[in-house]
Parts: structure tokens; sequence; C-alpha cells
DNA sequence: TCAGACCTACGAAAAAAATCGTACCAAAAA
DNA sequence: TTTTTGGTACGATTTTTTTCGTAGGTCTGA
């Protein structure tokens, strides 16, 4: 496994619209990077070094695509939760997912089918456990 | 809501370690951060000035004692995993608690009994709904 | 009294991250 | 053909973060 580097906060706001739009040019990237950051005003070439940096780090994947490039990040969001979560469960939870849970539950309003999802989710597993015995 | 502004990674470390020990010295801190950083040497000055840093950013609080300061950080460990964790809801979950849950235990390897304190606890939520109703 | 051990404060240097100006290229529009 | 409209690359500057050297204070034990 290649040592990615860890984003820094800007990056992680590039990673996030990447995440949002799919893959897509530096242009579209800087549109929602000066939507959202409404205030702050961002240069386009600053957008597109940026991205570039990271496709040095390896953050970003690329892709030509006529004229333009077509960036992508490396790492889905979805594997990027799961080492957030699985680190705050090692260093703040002592390891107990549980204790994640319930910690969110508690401070989270949670409504009555959420609740619900969860607990037929946890019989899911629990079948799922079954059968492989 | 005081606007406190987010941690850098660095400062982070710090926090954590604040976490763990509870309100402590600079020199105590700094112990930990050689202890775990092993391969990078941080000098005293270092630990102190960033400290200091993070007192005037209202990142940390601090008391005197004697002659040397006592440092604790401004806001809990809770609280922090708890902005965490809203924040990911919100921007990846869409808004729904559940999905969150759902993807922590479909990734992790969970043990029956953490499945089982969760289901208790879920128990116990609702136990509290119908009181309140 | 004086050296040594601990502190803090503060400024400045070093390193890292973020921003932007400018040059350049190609294709489309005039 | 010339100009305008996008796009990239890249160096340099600015800003922020991190690191540390140095000065100066207090207390303690020799």
């Amino acid at each position: 496994m290649s040592e990615l580097p860890k984003p820094t906060q800007r990056e992680m706001s590039i990673l996030k619209i990447l995440w949002k739009l799919g893959p897509a040019t530096v242009r579209q990237v800087h549109e929602q990077l000066i939507a959202q950051q409404s205030g702050k005003k961002v240069g386009y070439t600053t957008a597109l070094k940026m991205m570039q940096v990271m496709h040095e780090k390896g953050l970003l994947q690329r892709e030509l695509d006529g004229v333009s490039h077509i960036y992508a990040p490396t790492i889905s969001e979805e594997e990027n939760v799961n080492q957030v979560l699985d680190n705050m469960i090692r260093t703040t939870f002592k390891g107990s997912s549980s204790r994640l849970v319930m910690q969110l539950l508690g401070n989270q309003e949670t409504s009555q089918e959420e609740l619900d999802e969860i607990r037929s989710f946890l019989d899911e597993l629990d079948k799922g456990e079954q059968d492989s015995r």
C-alpha cells in the first residue's frame, strides 16, 4: 500500500467537491469552490495549481480529455470515511465501535425510522454471522 | 457560539495528548510528544510555543500554577467527536445517522457483544422516548 | 552568594501550504 | 488571418504553520 499523504484542510475541500461532482475539470471544481466559499474569492489558477499539486502527491488521478484534464480522487469517499472512523474508534473509543455508535445516537436527534433501520441492519448482520458458522 | 478556528493536524496531536492526560504542563505534553513521535524529535520550546499559540487562538485554556502554566483544551474530546460526526453525517450521509452506523458496522469487524450492546442501547432509547410521550 | 534546574516570553528563521501572475498553446470566432 | 476564448504549466510571492535560539525570571541546594 502506498503512503498517500494526509490531505490538508484546503485539499479536503477539493476532495469533497470531487466526491460530490464525480470526475471533473478544474473549471468545474473552481466554480464550486467559489460557490460555497462565499466571501473568499479563489483564483482559477489557484485551484489549478492545487489540483496539480494534489495530482503529484497522488491524491488525484487525471486523464486527458481533449485540451483539458479530468480529475478524480484516488481514494473514494467511502474509503476515506472508513479510515476516519477506524481511526476514531481506535484512538478515542478504545477500539469499541459500539461506543462510537452509542455516543452518536446519544448525541444526535435520531428519528424512529432511523433507529428501526439500524435495528434491522443488526438483524441482518446476525443472520449473516449465523450462516457462516 | 464563538468561532474557534479549526486546529491544524499538529495542533490536533497536542489536543489528543491533553485529552488523554487531562490538564497538563508543557513539559508533560512535550514528553508525550517525544514518546509517540519516535523519530521526530521536537524541542521543548516548540511545544511551548505551539501551546501558547493555541491558547491565543482559544483552543486551550490555561491557568497559572506557581511558576508554570497548566493547560487544558477548551473543547472536550466528546464535543470534538460530536462535531466531527455531525459534520460527517451532514456532508457525506445526507443527514442520516443510520447510514453512518450501517457503513461503520458493515465495514468494521464487530463482535457479538458489541452488537448486543448497541441493541440494548437502542432499547433504552426507545424506552426513554416512550416515557416522554 | 552563585550555579543549576525549570519556567515563560518573544522574535525570527525555516518549512509548508496557498495564491497568483505570466507565458504559452490550440481551437473557435470574427 | 487575427482575435478571443479556454485551457495548461510553472515560477515566484504571500501567508500560515512549525521550529527553535536566546533572554530573562524564580527557586533550590551547595
